[in-house]
DNA sequence: TTGGAGTGTCAACAAAGCTGACGTATTATA
DNA sequence: TATAATACGTCAGCTTTGTTGACACTCCAA
């Protein structure tokens, strides 16, 4: 039925091969923000909320602007749940020494154990997943999501292993 | 700085690595949907309509209680879209012939072509982080991703290629 | 004929995204 | 120094997609 012409030998992709990894994709998707979503679920938090912390986390002192980059997420979003964080505690706002137009973000103690509880649930799924699928198939897991993510994004996520490390 | 403990010499997964995974997942996802949500945004539609869509294309006839176990939500979530599509003209609701209280759905034509573009977008984005990946990277990203849905959601997904295929 | 399963609908609400507009510091620039 | 631009916060209002709860209808089976 499919012919492979030299330039695609190497793979043969049929679009049911395709849409399994779509399905996969979504259904794994799903697994991966359970655990967090369970324990946000108790504390009347969301993904949203999640997401600011993990990213307050990996870059401790970040502004609010480049905070909304990463998230990819309008101020006015973001605003709404970075109050309610630092209502409660969790994160602090500091003016900027250098230029006291920016705030910039750090977790509190408060913040960190809550960081500590989420990514805990997260990286012990992620670490069983990568136990159950074998050493040899982490590099190929995370070379098809490298290659998945749009131009920006990929960006964004080589600037925090940059600036992160 | 570590050492491997002979019950997990075969991979090292430190907190940093386990945590670019989680990001790579995060980044991954948000390109992994960026091109049908293009095309949704275009005809009032979001991604609770591409994914009734997606899994009624894949298993015509399915009726709603069980389109509502694989997407997960409410019946009134499920049926807010339905309604939509349904007067649209993109899906069509059929009372089944075995059981009169059940409804078999199925994709109009022009359901199977909106259908038709959404998947090929998606499919494409697929394919090309496949090649860029390798060959053999796709084995182990499908493996992974299994590994970290759910019990039930692996229920799902198998359930899907055993009665899809 | 009666109970329960499958389905659909109404109402009300919440989370989290969006746009637009505006205010206020603060910094940069002409 | 006056003006423009930047960073941030907030108000108001809208959308999508999820949630509960209540209720009605059809139809199958006991």
């Amino acid at each position: 039925m499919r012919e492979p012409t030299s330039g695609e030998s190497l793979l043969y992709l049929t679009d049911e091969q395709l849409r399994q990894g779509i399905e996969a994709m979504y259904f794994a998707y799903r697994g991966f923000t359970a655990d967090p979503d369970r324990i946000l679920a108790t504390l009347a938090y969301g993904r949203a909320h999640h997401r600011a912390i993990h990213f307050i986390k990996r870059a401790p002192g970040t502004t609010v602007t480049n905070l909304l980059e990463i998230l990819g997420v309008t101020k006015q979003s973001l605003n709404r749940v970075l109050r309610t964080l630092i209502a409660d505690g969790l994160v602090e706002s500091r003016v900027s020494a250098s230029d006291r137009r920016e705030r910039n973000l750090f977790l509190t103690e408060a913040g960190e154990s809550l960081e500590n509880r989420l990514s805990d649930a997260q990286r012990t799924r992620m670490r069983a997943a990568y136990r159950e699928a074998g050493p040899e198939s982490v590099a190929g897991f995370r070379k098809v999501l490298e290659a998945m993510m749009d131009g920006e994004m990929k960006r964004r996520y080589s600037s925090l292993r940059e600036g992160g490390a």
